[in-house]
DNA sequence: ACGTGTCACTGACACGTGTAACTATCTCGC
DNA sequence: GCGAGATAGTTACACGTGTCAGTGACACGT
């Protein structure tokens, strides 16, 4: 609109984004010498002041390729796509990202993540093989069915990998199973002695996909004993959790997994609030042994879970992508141990 | 280097990725028809017989379009290109990250995030502007120069927009004024009559951009008063917590600014097992208002900050697009309020 | 004089898509 | 019988890049 000493009706931005056919003009040359010397392909020689000139053009014009151009040609990419997710997640997971990131770029795959809020299922396939990613790394919140992935790999990835507490068919599957969670810290409330034990189920959309496992952990571990599972839905907030407190004699519990630590700190404190000691009239476990469960008093028994490490994973993503024939493999995880503390 | 066994020259997964071509063979029509009746291109007519036969077609070879060429053909994209953050982030930002991202795909952009790990100022603008998005957000962990909005700029992105803790030439920039954070929190301080009054710095990497500015806000709130200011390196872990609280009598402090609510947590809980009272000895303000908080004794006095909405991020991104000529604008956000509890 | 080889490049094509410009066929008013 | 207009398509080009095959120019051995 108002731009000062620009008068050229073409582009409405003023100047055209430069190509390489711009640099080849400016510098003299062809254009297929500009991508030899920009992309320092060894099987052609092209002189030193030949390269500096060419160089000094892409400079000058500030030129930089065009990834859409480049991969079109190529035919391929080294794009790892990673479903953006929506679950508001803890620490532990963001560290782990962080180094999946990072080891995926030192192995030269360049990672894209991809927001597809409000798709679903095979619809939300489709708009990831859009991209022609080398590679889908699934983390657990969009479910994908076997049907998506057919969709992925004929579009031309190579490699779908899904981190989730399933296998899916056709993918290299990371089974977190959390099922192992709920089991550790049941097994440990009935050792030391505990026998109608409740099992929080948080009633946040989208941690359905950890509970439900979680409590199915728990009720094999009172398999073949004399105690009992009770679920109890909770939701962050105070209210709910006092409200949970002020039924506690009724329900008769003499512990109770939390599902995580935050949930735990929650319900202990209410349950104090409303005279139930701790541990002694109820014990507590919570998991993910957050350095905050250490400050209550006391101070909170936890599960530890062990997370997949980042560089681990970006490795087998390499090497599915590297092998695509190989067959796809599941492999269980989260190893997890008790961390007794002083709440059970 | 050692990939172990490749010798299909041609293509390793069998069968070629179908292209409108093979679309178009099928059904026995001309390539653009398909392209007509698949983008429903209300400019050009085709019968309905023929629609149905391109979209059976399709359906049976399972093609979805190749977003590069179409991107390259087009011109430009829809992409708004967010660099990954890699500051381990609270439930406040990931709700916040998770409306914007439902808000920009409401208007019909495609949200990409893009892990540029390890790399800085104009080699990561360089790359992203690769990608040739037609708007970047930056979400303040690279920090953008000039120079590299200069790059984007010339690529053909029509707004650069910056959140972060300080301005940024030639974008438009949110700024979330940090030091008022410091400053309501030691103001609220000052008030209650606090006179030597601790700043925590947390020495996590990462978070020098916002305890920073914090400490310097905190340095407004006691100037034309008789209180001073002390800043003090902590540690995100409980020896660090119970060093610091060991030398409190000597440092002699009557209040504390703990950076944020877990950091206050861990603090006073190191604070009270050193015997120090809170709030009689000494005062302790967290930020954040995290639901945790409230659940110590005595409950943690905060700071709650009102963050951005996703919504009108994304709103202004959808205008700075579509008008690239109006001139950058810089808007300050972060209105924040002490939030009193016990603690202090 | 001639084949062989090296050096330093250039010409031309292909990747998959969207769309402006064109064509062929049919209908209708007069 | 014939131009005008609608209908239902098709042909051809452009987007920006990587790379194979070719092309002069020159050197060298015989």
């Amino acid at each position: 609109m108002s731009q000062p000493t620009e008068h050229s009706p073409e582009r409405p931005t003023g100047r055209a984004v430069p190509t390489s056919a711009d640099v080849a003009r400016l510098a003299g040359v062809s254009r297929a010498t500009v991508s030899y010397v920009l992309n320092n392909t060894s099987a052609v020689r092209i002189s030193e002041p030949t390269r500096r000139r060419v160089r000094e053009a892409a400079e000058e014009l500030g030129y930089v390729p065009h990834a859409a151009a480049r991969s079109l040609r190529a035919g391929h990419s080294r794009m790892v796509l990673l479903p953006a997710s929506h679950v508001p997640v803890g620490p532990l997971y963001s560290q782990f990202f962080n180094e999946f990131q990072w080891a995926l770029r030192r192995l030269d795959y360049t990672v894209v993540q991809y927001g597809s809020v409000g798709l679903e299922g095979e619809e939300a396939a489709r708009a990831w093989a859009e991209l022609r990613p080398v590679a889908v790394v699934s983390l657990g919140e969009v479910q994908l069915t076997g049907q998506g992935v057919e969709i992925l790999k004929r579009s031309g990835a190579r490699a779908v990998i899904t981190l989730g507490t399933q296998e899916v068919e056709g993918t290299h599957a990371l089974v977190m199973d959390q099922g192992r969670v709920g089991e550790a810290a049941t097994a440990h409330l009935v050792e030391s002695g505990r026998r109608r034990i409740g099992v929080v189920i948080p009633e946040e959309p989208g941690l359905a996909m950890f509970s439900g496992p979680r409590l199915d952990g728990a009720r094999r571990a009172v398999e073949g004993t004399d105690a009992t599972v009770v679920p109890l839905p909770l939701r962050y907030e105070e209210e709910s959790a006092a409200g949970l407190a002020a039924r506690w004699r009724e329900l008769g519990l003499d512990g109770v997994f939390a599902y995580n630590d935050e949930y735990a700190m929650l319900l202990m404190r209410a349950l104090q609030d409303a005279g139930v000691a701790v541990p002694e009239d109820t014990a507590v476990v919570g998991a993910d042994d957050l350095l905050l469960g250490r400050l209550l008093r006391p101070r909170l028994s936890t599960v530890r879970i062990d997370m997949v490490l980042g560089r681990e994973l970006a490795e087998l993503v390499d090497r599915a992508v590297r092998e695509p024939e190989s067959p796809p493999r599941t492999r269980a995880l989260l190893a997890s141990e008790v961390v007794r503390r002083e709440s059970s």
